[in-house]
DNA sequence: TGCAGTGTTGCTTC
DNA sequence: CGAAGCAACACTGC
């Protein structure tokens, strides 16, 4: 389940692997998972862009495109169509985004894909694939097809979407200040209020165990009964948890891989996530699980008080 | 063996 | 309007 961390390391895998290549074409069974636009429609407006920029928003990316053949020292004309637009990807729960290579056959002119990590069975139910020139590939994965893509026309409706989101817990707008405005308006269950995009970009399942365990908070307090001091920690642990995700590359306990088909480590020093009935690293005590807001929670009894 | 659990978002319902 | 619950989907595990 892809959130901000593991998000952040496919945006910046995607910089390096795929910027600058054009895409040849675009091939899908499942022409269901691009919304909102037939798939014909689609591949005309991709096919023969370039990409020029990957972007990250709360857990989308934005892959910009931009025409192939319009030349940046090409002086505008009066009537010029519009040649740039984006694609929007949510990755929900199974998606994944691999690169690998591939290249055309002389023969017949279709695509032989190599396998690579699509030999994992986390990547084997590729929905989509679009040809990139330098015999590259990019697949987009996903078992449960809730995951889509959204072609967004230009730079007004992208800004539009994307302007539903609550400020990114690196951005200067999420301050001490933010957070009392936004909890002290809510009094159901804090888990929930930190897992709203609409409040706070980028923030899900796992770490919202790690973060309110982090921060001492019991996840079923009021998110209006919060102290200050407990709001201003919230914040520090949510900046220091993220951080050191994105440093190791994201959390792998299910399905998640990078664009390589790789798992990230944070996983491995999670704290509480699916720790149930394991010890508490605060005080020994044993683990619970519970519902909150119908998701499964880990915390410790002992260290977060109600 | 059937069915609950998994998890994000957006829609419906109260 | 806010809050709660469920649908979208497919596979795993008990």
């Amino acid at each position: 389940m892809p959130e901000l961390p593991e998000v952040e390391t496919i945006k910046s895998d995607l910089r390096s692997l795929i910027i600058g290549k054009e895409i040849l074409d675009v091939k899908s069974e499942y022409p269901d998972i691009v919304k909102d636009i037939d798939f014909d429609d689609f591949k005309r407006e991709v096919v023969g862009k370039k990409i020029l920029k990957v972007r990250r928003r709360a857990k989308n990316l934005i892959i910009e495109l931009v025409d192939s053949r319009s030349s940046l020292v090409e002086k505008p004309t009066n009537h010029k169509p519009q040649t740039t637009n984006y694609l929007l990807i949510h990755l929900k729960m199974t998606g994944h985004l691999i690169v690998t290579d591939a290249s055309r056959e002389v023969k017949d002119g279709s695509w032989v894909t190599k396998v690579g990590p699509l030999s994992d069975p986390q990547n084997q139910y590729i929905r989509i694939q679009f040809m990139l020139s330098g015999d590259k590939q990019l697949a987009f994965s996903d078992l449960r097809k809730f995951a889509y893509i959204k072609l967004i026309a230009n730079s007004e409706q992208l800004r539009a979407i994307l302007s539903d989101y609550g400020p990114e817990p690196f951005d200067k707008e999420f301050t001490l200040e933010y957070l009392k405005e936004l909890f002290g308006k809510k009094k159901t269950a804090i888990k929930k209020v930190i897992m709203d995009q609409k409040g706070i970009a980028g923030i899900g399942n796992i770490y919202a165990d790690e973060i309110l365990f982090d921060s001492r908070i019991h996840p079923l307090r009021a998110a209006n009964s919060l102290s200050d001091k407990e709001i201003e920690n919230f914040r520090a642990s949510t900046c220091k948890i993220l951080k050191k995700a994105i440093e190791l590359r994201g959390t792998s306990t299910s399905d998640y891989r990078d664009v390589k088909g790789e798992k990230g480590s944070y996983g491995d020093i999670r704290l509480m996530y699916k720790r149930d009935k394991e010890n508490c690293p605060g005080c020994g005590g044993e683990i619970k699980k519970i519902k909150v807001g119908g998701r499964g929670t880990h915390f410790c009894p002992n260290c977060q008080r109600q």
